[in-house]
DNA sequence: TATTGTTATACTCTATAACTATA
DNA sequence: TATAGTTATAGAGTATAACAATA
């Protein structure tokens, strides 16, 4: 057994860190983290079934259907019947809720991006392709 | 503003993929992962106060005390005056708390590392100090 | 006055399973 | 029969603030 732990309390202390510094952001911004999530994915698309926002966020349906009625709650999507299913439902987000994404999303990339510019390129490349390896592992 | 994007998803992607590996197991020894922070957290050692606790595991003291409840209701800890200041409290392993450290810590570094020594001590290194950087800039 | 840990409150996410309405 | 989403339930972490005992 090589001694992984040095790596495995920098992947998990970075990953805290990362998620530290972005949660406040999203918090200050009034959302969520799953709130965001969900706001994020929706941007820039014509509305998907709670199966696709649940697959893209990891979110199991359950707590999807909690985050999307506080965000109903809020008036930041709506739900509409699926013509093509009508088992399914399409979310889209309101004009509230693509405000808020606009008012969100790029700012939020604009908060990390202080973080990660302090990287060049070829860093960010390496850096990467490290995580590669070791995501290929799980 | 480079696109860092990539990286920040192979962040992402990567400690999910490895809590997601790490808490199964976990589970499956009959502990959250907070209560199996603190067990790690105070095995091979003579007791901590509920401050050093809350630092070592990053959880806020409201946190910490229903955690510490939960593992005292499975005879796990105690709590025993502190002797050097009598507002604090010392937590220590029981019997039964010592013998699921045994069974869960050393058990759970095996688990994990049936993946991390698909990985040579050079490329571990590597990922650690691809890490590092990343992690000083938070 | 400041600090330690507990208590109380309210919110959110998680996991699971049962349920409905469609397919 | 299977699938999409909702509902219900129980558990656990989070944040915050007020509080008692002690420093």
């Amino acid at each position: 057994m090589t001694n992984f732990l040095p790596t495995l309390r920098a992947l998990v202390r970075t990953y805290q860190a990362f998620d530290n510094f972005s949660e406040r952001h999203i918090k200050s911004l009034g959302l969520t983290t799953g709130q965001f999530d969900v706001i994020a994915t929706l941007g820039n698309t014509q509305g998907m079934t709670c199966g696709e926002i649940g697959e893209k966020t990891l979110m199991v349906k359950g707590t999807l259907t909690g985050v999307l009625d506080r965000l109903e709650a809020k008036g930041m999507i709506v739900r509409v019947e699926n013509p093509k299913d009508k088992r399914s439902t399409l979310i889209k987000l309101t004009d509230v809720g693509e405000k808020t994404f606009q008012n969100t999303f790029q700012p939020h990339l604009e908060y990390l991006s202080q973080v990660f510019d302090k990287l060049s390129a070829k860093e960010l490349q390496e850096i990467e392709s490290q995580l590669q390896k070791l995501y290929q592992l799980f």
